[in-house]
DNA sequence: CGATCCTTTGAGCGAACTCAACTCGGGTGG
DNA sequence: CCACCCGAGTTGAGTTCGCTCAAAGGATCG
């Protein structure tokens, strides 16, 4: 349990300051732990949950589907991160949350979360801060997709991943695990596959970074979030603030 | 004062249900209502406001700049509306606020925001549903930018508009006040202004809709749904739930 | 009654799309 | 053990949607 609530206490120490009172009420939380495989539905558009989901390995990510049968994915999560801990107080899932990979997620039900907000009421704006942080990162994908050329849209997401991660610990040094398709991709970037392969060969061959086997490595970080027009401020991480 | 608190209460309102106790402590908070011309700006990317910015009358924008010398507008914003909620639990802000119109608002003090939360914890519930709520705008607007042709990105923002402003009964039938330049609606949906004029007059002759002289109306509802592929559900209105 | 901002139109260009085929590697079963 | 299969990545060619550049009409306002 608590190993588990563990990933979770170190990713909110990454965007804000955690009491050690606040700690234990975390780790203190009921979790239920599952594994999936890749590619499985975690909640559906209409959904009603009654809990929300936090990785524990693997990667996740938001989508919609769209009535011409493509997709459109609207974040990518990693483990510390709860996709959908806005399920909390909006009843209807308006997207899917799905397993890109093999993954490993706790359950955590609602009301466990709402009791622990009501007794830390700090707490609770922590969590709300999370959730605005989440936000942040769905406004910087406005830009991204709206206003980036095909090669800087990809080179953002990397270079958000990478940041996401590290802050996690999950890379090792200027490289981490990223086993997302380039159909996936697409879906992400608002980007045909065939395109995607295109602008990769190009970040590849302008030195920037190598994306192959589900692992991505960073070659030249100054050069990708340039390439990116990457501003790292829309994270919001406890130590830039 | 009161009288202004109203809109944010009738705001409310429309995305969930308020105990008497928490209307009352909504009509107490603390407000400095300021009058703006059009295109000033309230806020700016790397700001650390101190309160909050409720909309009274008139529209708002979110949005970035690009280095290019682009921008993205990243929402709309209508009376009722606290666009900048999010600087409660985000110290640095990683947008700029502005005015589209003229415009009336109001300042309410973060802490002013914080002793309510902390005194009403179920009202601070409510609040925390407001910014989700707007997260599921961002989310929506990553699919319009991200895989709708043009024309039903502009018609995706249209019908987005009509419905927050008739929740707020801001719309008289089928027809509205949108004061936005077409400059602005390629700045929101990616589109290049020649392209939005030749989009809308697209959406005009299909008998959709018209939109002149800083006036919206809606001749075709359904049609213009259907042509946005929009679906409410994101909006998350408190009758629908 | 210019000045200015917004909208509209024309024409050529280019980024990204579609369709189609081929490669490569890992798994599976005969 | 190899043949086959399937999913992912790659490549080529033609097409299209939306862009840029440029300029001409309205509308509104001091």
């Amino acid at each position: 349990m608590t190993r588990h609530l563990d990933r979770l206490v170190r990713k909110l120490e990454s965007i804000t300051r955690l009491t050690e009172d606040e700690k234990q009420a975390v780790l203190g939380l009921p979790i239920t732990v599952k594994e999936l495989g890749a590619d499985q539905d975690i909640v559906r558009e209409g959904d009603r949950p009654s809990q929300s989901c936090l990785v524990l390995e693997g990667f996740l990510f938001l989508y919609k589907m769209l009535p011409d049968g493509g997709r459109q994915i609207m974040s990518f999560h990693v483990p510390g991160d709860i996709p959908d801990l806005q399920s909390l107080h909006l009843t209807v899932m308006d997207h899917g949350l799905t397993t890109a990979t093999q993954s490993s997620v706790g359950f955590i039900p609602h009301d466990a979360l709402r009791a622990i907000c009501h007794a830390h009421p700090v707490l609770a704006d922590k969590l709300w801060r999370d959730t605005l942080i989440d936000a942040a990162i769905f406004r910087e994908w406005i830009v991204n997709v709206g206003s980036r050329e095909a090669p800087s849209r990809i080179a953002h997401v990397l270079c958000e991943v990478f940041l996401k991660l590290q802050a996690v610990g999950l890379t090792s040094g200027n490289s981490f695990e990223f086993p997302i398709t380039q159909a996936e991709i697409g879906d992400a970037t608002g980007l045909s596959t065939v395109h995607v392969n295109r602008s990769i060969q190009k970040l590849r061959s302008d030195k920037l970074v190598s994306l192959e086997k589900g692992r991505c490595t960073i070659w030249d970080w100054d050069g990708l979030k340039r390439a990116a027009t990457f501003d790292p401020t829309y994270l919001h991480f406890a130590k830039a603030e």
